[in-house]
RNA sequence: CGCGGAGUAGAGCAGUUGGUAGCUCGUCGGGCUCAUAACCCGGAGGUCGCAGGUUCAAAUCCUGCCUCCGCAA
């Protein structure tokens, strides 16, 4: 089958190496365009781009797909399917009308729970237990299409968001590879979602990151883990902003919120009910590092509070 | 030239009116103890990121370079 591959990040890549191991014509790749990296702004390929000029596949990367431009070119490529994972553009409705089968997209969630661009790390910060892979039949709305295949994974207690990032990433490409068996096969049955079931997951920004202790020991576990590894949670100590890394929840230890209830050897900061611990944490200008190595060289006093 | 922080013992930090380096933890040895991640005594461990320069003398001042990181994008 003819495909034409839309996808940008790291997320994206063990899907369109599935459709190549596979044997799938993949035609074409679309990704977003370069984008200045790092502090010294260098243009940096996305991983997908890096991904299909190793396996010898041309690469479009054009800012819209709304142009006449753009679609002459997808026209030309004359697709009989596209697979969309985390391209991070939007599909103009001609364009979800070009190829014979459609376009399908893979989402990170179980629909439709979790529609929009974050949904892993919302999974996360919401304290979900479970969360999974959806392949979808697309449509013009945002992950509104017609469910063809999911499927679920369990949310580890202290997993972050990076860890489930990569799971899902690999069960993505799992979940690709039996939609188009099935597509190919002529066994699927698209389900409509239940709207009124439907959550959003909006893209992270460093407004959410801060940590609030008035909240209980659950809530901010989670939010440390569900913003790992970007932007983290962060949260004020001795008038600087540390990032907090790793943690862990003690819903048996008590205090008053944001107060320090150890800081010899371990760090434990008590929250609305119950406590957390921080494992792992990150100074401005400081590598990472562990809450009892930052201790040393920056005591804190105990029952203080943050 | 986007803004900024930082490189000193295994780890985290202190140490700039220049005078061969300290703290906490770890580690090793000894002691105390029913016992201990507790306490006491003692020891080892550092070309102070690299290269030049100024100086009688540089971790500290000057110049260049390398590396790491925060912000911003």
């Amino acid at each position: 089958m003819r495909i034409v591959f839309m996808g940008t990040p790291d997320f994206a890549v063990p899907c369109l190496q599935k459709l190549y191991d596979l044997g799938y014509d993949v035609c074409a790749v679309f990704c977003r365009p370069d984008k200045p990296q790092g502090r010294k702004m260098i243009l940096t390929a996305p991983p997908v781009k890096e991904k299909a000029q190793e396996l010898g596949i041309p690469v479009y990367q054009p800012s819209t797909l709304k142009t006449d431009e753009s679609f002459g070119i997808l026209k030309e490529l004359s697709p009989e399917l596209i697979v969309v994972v985390a391209y991070g553009k939007i599909l103009p409705q001609r364009v979800l009308d070009l190829p014979p089968f459609g376009c399908i997209n893979i989402h990170a969630s179980i629909l439709p729970a979790l529609r929009g661009a974050a949904p892993i790390q919302w999974a996360v910060i919401n304290g979900f237990e479970e969360t999974g892979v959806t392949s979808m039949q697309m449509n013009a709305g945002l992950d509104t299409g017609d469910i063809l295949l999911t499927s679920k994974v369990k949310i580890g207690e202290n997993e972050t968001s990076e860890e489930l990032w990569n799971r899902l990433s690999l069960l993505a490409a799992s979940v690709l590879e039996k939609t188009l068996e099935e597509l190919n096969a002529g066994t699927l049955t698209p389900v409509k979602q239940d709207d009124s079931l439907s959550t959003y997951a909006p893209l992270l920004s460093k407004e959410i990151s801060a940590v609030d202790w008035n909240t209980d020991c659950a809530a901010v576990h989670n939010k440390i883990r569900g913003l790992y590894s970007w932007p983290c949670a962060l949260t004020d100590i001795n008038g600087k902003k540390i990032k907090l890394l790793k943690s862990i929840k003690h819903p048996g230890i008590n205090g008053q919120p944001g107060q320090v209830l150890d800081s010899c050897g371990r760090l434990i900061i008590a929250c609305k009910s119950g406590a957390v611990e921080i494992v792992t944490l990150q100074a401005e200008g400081k590598k990472a590092m562990n809450a009892s190595d930052y201790l040393r060289g920056n005591p804190i006093e105990k029952n203080t509070f943050i």
